[in-house]
DNA sequence: AAACTTTGTTTATCCACTAGACAAACAAAA
DNA sequence: TTTTGTTTGTCTAGTGGATAAACAAAGTTT
């Protein structure tokens, strides 16, 4: 019956007690002062939310830190190693486990390499990585709080996989499968969502609130941080910008649409484009984004243009994204950050003769500098921030 | 010095007042009791919450109700009329001004058109505009709350107006002036947003959280409403989507880039096209919008051909919007709206034939009802929020 | 050594919400 | 008509969390 949420002093002080525990997480080492007057709480209030916290293991103090003139106050840490988190990237042909301690600190990684895997062959390997990955967590209070996988493909908002294309996949329910194996919440997103989440908060976004993470990979994905948070839509399918149109009538797109973004700026059709330019690869093998880039180190003429002509393209899809949502910065990540050197110059190109001078205010181009991990990450972190609600949730009961 | 909001008690007296007194304005008539069930909150806080928002008028008891079986309630009421709010649609050549109560219904409205004004001639339309409508406003208890104007530009989020290109402006700071004259809260948006407001508040959009508003007349301007709230970006430019860029290497757009969306699909367009096709109008008028609607509906084949094209590249645009956003709903508004019988078709086509199935999934495309008020009924509808807010800050002084 | 600062705890007080008692007003059944 | 039960809205006592202010401990400065 309850329709809307009602504001008592629980509410107020599970917020407060989330407050000084994010506080302490990202100011970290501070004293309970420092907190107090950061906060605006009532020096009392710290001090006896920082008990709880301390009975929960969540933070722990350290020595005293150094005299502002007066006593030395007591410093506080977060306790990192409270728990771990498991987060993995299931590409289209690889498979990136990581294990991250509470602060997203890697604490163990593995990289799975295959093809042309079936479901269950997929399934099994996430399983092992999984099992790999539990072994090598060390003894903590909170064990591991959740497991979260990125996929790329749609994700609806209660975990279902609607449809990855690049896996061949349709309505998998991977999320209930992990969740009755391993009894922990587990979390399926979207891989550009979780990248976009990972820089948000590992990243070169950190320090931002309106980022568009731009994963070029095989395809084109986005993951839209606005106002701070991730934004999923009404269903979750929000970013599919890789299928935004950029050129009417243009080449048909497996998506039934045509002239799609990703025909023309991702991995996919630099390597398309570089097998009619002639460019060929070494022993019959297939052209790679790898080689391409290796041909570019060496200063070949014909691999760059390439490259500048991806880098073209990007700036007109992203002068789109500047236009829709005005955004504070943008990422460009996955594996496409690895050609920075080459994409740069033509895609601010496009953006300085093209975007209006106000839009260009204060916003920054970056390339991702977690690269191919901020997908996992991301997964990891989502974990990480869903025990912190759910830890809320239960001291709500008692 | 204090970084973020604390929660304490008086917070969660004012998040409950409101809940109260929205719940009120939303399904009223409704009685105390059913306040309580419906919020969760205590029959005794809703009690005394109640008797506060009498005092201050903005509620009140209407008779008793039909009994549940028991004793009869008593109905309460939200006083729409404790205020009135001034709503002021700045068009290229037309001004149209609303005088609203508190729940947007309008209770008086002028339109005065004109044509290649300079800026001050347009101040000194606006002053006789607010003149009026205040001439008009019936007594109340907190009188004219606010002056919203929306503008067909970009605005920076202190209210600034940056570019107006179809207006010819630069950089006019018309909140300022129009705060010194009336010593009122002045909100200046863009049109786009207003119109996102307004048919989120009370037309068609009244029941859905994402909702993307195309505002389609002279360009094309978009407002986004994100989880029930309207996001502007990074600086309040966001939106811009009439630029764009659907068409690589197309047509060059006064703003710098090529191809954009509203060379193809905006009433300039349709003029454009029509003019290259053949049709005339009356008398070496110049053709507008009125008269194709009027040649389409006596059944002219070739203006009906003008507006299905326009359906078509509308059609683009929304499905990048949709890939974008995953919305619930698009509403297309303004002028073109009035063409919604040629339109639908074509769009509708592009729609089912180009965008992924799950995107479709309780996607609703409306056109506007309030059709030319949205955006007046927007602005005013902001400056109602923004007195329900000071309101709340007001109390939170004493 | 004395005076002042800073830190963190403790105490008393305040304030909003809740639970539950209560009275008034009404409906339905006996 | 009387009785019983329900609904509505008010009132009172009690709870829990925040605040302000006092205080002790541990420093620095003069």
């Amino acid at each position: 019956m309850k329709k809307t949420r009602t504001w008592n002093q629980h509410v107020v002080k599970k917020e407060n007690k989330a407050l000084v525990l994010n506080t302490i997480r990202s100011r970290s080492p501070i004293s309970r002062a420092d907190i107090a007057s950061m906060t605006g709480l009532n020096k009392g209030t710290v001090s006896s939310l920082v008990s709880e916290l301390l009975g929960e293991q969540l933070i722990y103090e350290s020595g005293p830190g150094e005299s502002n003139g007066g006593r030395r106050p007591v410093m506080l840490l977060f306790n990192q190693h409270a728990g771990f988190s498991i987060g993995i990237d299931l590409g289209v042909n690889y498979l990136l486990g990581v294990l991250t301690d509470l602060e997203g600190n890697i604490c163990h990684e593995k990289i799975v390499k295959f093809k042309d895997l079936s479901y269950e062959e997929i399934e099994l390997k996430l399983f092992e990585m999984v099992d790999y990955l539990m072994k090598h967590t060390p003894e903590s209070v909170y064990g591991i709080v959740g497991i979260g996988i990125g996929v790329p493909g749609t994700v609806s908002k209660s975990g279902e996989i609607l449809l990855a294309p690049n896996l061949g996949w349709k309505n998998v329910d991977l999320k209930n499968v992990m969740e009755e194996k391993y009894k922990l919440p587990v979390i399926i997103e979207n891989e550009a969502n979780a990248g976009a989440y990972g820089e948000k908060q590992f990243g070169v976004g950190k320090d931002f609130n309106h980022i568009i993470y731009v994963s070029v990979g095989i395809g084109i994905g986005v993951g839209l941080i606005l106002n701070g948070s991730l934004y999923k839509g009404h269903h979750g399918f929000s970013g599919e910008l890789g299928h935004m149109t950029i050129e009417t009538g243009g080449t048909k797109c497996r998506c039934g649409n045509e002239g799609c973004w990703e025909l023309y700026a991702s991995e996919q059709a630099l390597v398309k484009n570089a097998e009619k330019s002639g460019i060929t690869a070494i022993q019959n093998d297939e052209i790679s984004l790898e080689w391409l880039i290796s041909l570019a180190e060496d200063g070949d003429v014909e691999a760059i243009n390439q490259f500048k002509q991806i880098g073209d393209y990007l700036g007109v899809g992203i002068n789109n994204i500047i236009n829709t949502f005005n955004p504070e910065q943008i990422i460009i990540g996955n594996r496409m950050a690895f050609a920075e050197e080459w994409l740069t110059e033509p895609l601010k190109n496009r953006m300085t003769k093209q975007t209006l001078w106000f839009q260009q205010q204060d916003l920054q181009i970056n390339f991702s500098e977690l690269s191919t991990h901020s997908s996992a990450l991301g997964v990891a972190a989502f974990s990480v921030e869903n025990f912190f609600l759910l830890d809320k949730e239960k001291s709500n009961v008692m």
